[in-house]
DNA sequence: GTTCAAGTTGAACGGCGTTCAAGTGGCGCG
DNA sequence: CGCGCCACTTGAACGCCGTTCAACTTGAAC
């Protein structure tokens, strides 16, 4: 029985999901798909590009087209598909940074957000430049969220610090339900959008 | 001649500056040193706490206090210093983003900032969740800003591209001078920080 | 049934972080 | 001044990693 590439792909997802990246190896890859350890280089030219197509694999919902909507609800509604996407594998988050792809569903969904902006009156370099923020954004949102799932010390990361407004804002903020805190990360950009757009000086 | 800690913490910046983080080895450290490999163990008891150890020193600057003035100035101000500190060693970013640090100046920064947005009126709730938002801003800007010196090859990365609205946002995105581009994103980000202000439901 | 490329093996290479018993050198104390 | 001790270093090893490559096997197309 030979392998595919889409298998590969496959059988990296589910070993991430099991024992997350710093535990995702050639050679146990390789053993849970029953082959040797070089042989997945017949399909992927080194481990980096395996990562990509993974990356690419993570964040495929992005491909799909947003509601229909105001611009902000979509750009919105966005946002939180990537956020899911990332967090819909173990360490997706750390997986999707760590690469630099012009795979499919990566290029339209950027494509996709990009007539967003555009289309909302953002002049093109202006839209590129507010996704990047965006998207810089919810990465590293989720980057951290994923850590305090893997590791259980947060509290004692927290017990290092002295007492301080920083020692309370460490501890409300990671304890405070994800999903919230990201919204208003999120909107704290979009009302930057929002303010630009409206002043016509995006 | 024996070593201290902090003789150890400055070989590994030079190395750093020198060869970049993938390149960053404990062997290598230990050779610059003029010492064994297994030595360096006495004074860390691991990588990743060297790795700390580097990024509260390139983290330094952002414990001196602000220039006066207000909030959103200060808080501008901080930005760039962030900003600045990781671009002072060459993959300074990664070194930073891949530690969690409750190292002295580390800490001494968060309480600065945490400090200007409760006293400009933030509960210290949001203020927390907002000054996360804007490190997670930095943190990715600067990766990838320090990613384009690297590597020479995001012209070829943009080649991979279909012709597009995103093609020509990559491309004009990736030239654009990186210090106003930064600061755009910083905008924004103080924009919906106002904004929220002002209105009184920060 | 033969052929031939697609796919796999198995072994090796060089490098990594980390450990640890054994050694050494500098410094304070008597 | 000399001694002892402990902070520091050695040197060698362990187990793991990504990657390479010549030799082998398989399976499908003719």
């Amino acid at each position: 029985m030979q392998l595919r590439r889409a298998d590969v792909v496959a059988g990296a997802l589910i070993l991430l999901d099991a024992e997350g990246l710093d535990a995702l190896t050639m050679r146990k890859l390789a053993a849970q798909l029953g082959v040797q350890a070089g042989g997945l280089y017949w399909h992927f030219k080194n481990k980096s590009a395996l990562l990509g197509a993974m990356a690419d694999e993570i964040v495929a919902p992005l491909a799909a087209e947003p509601a229909p909507g105001s611009w902000d609800a979509q750009l919105t509604e966005f946002g939180h598909r990537y956020r899911q996407a990332l967090l819909s594998h173990r360490d997706g988050a750390r997986v999707v940074a760590g690469t630099y792809v012009t795979e499919p569903n990566t290029v339209r969904g950027g494509e996709m957000i990009m007539r967003i902006l555009i289309d909302a009156g953002f002049p093109v370099e202006r839209a590129g430049w507010a996704i990047f923020a965006a998207g810089y954004y919810v990465l590293g949102h989720c980057i951290e969220e994923q850590a305090q799932l893997t590791e259980g010390d947060w509290a004692e990361r927290g017990a290092g610090l002295p007492d301080s407004a920083l020692k309370e804002a460490f501890e409300t903020t990671i304890r405070a339900r994800p999903e919230e805190r990201f919204a208003y990360g999120m909107e704290l950009l979009l009302d930057g959008m929002r303010a630009r757009l409206g002043e016509a000086r995006p």
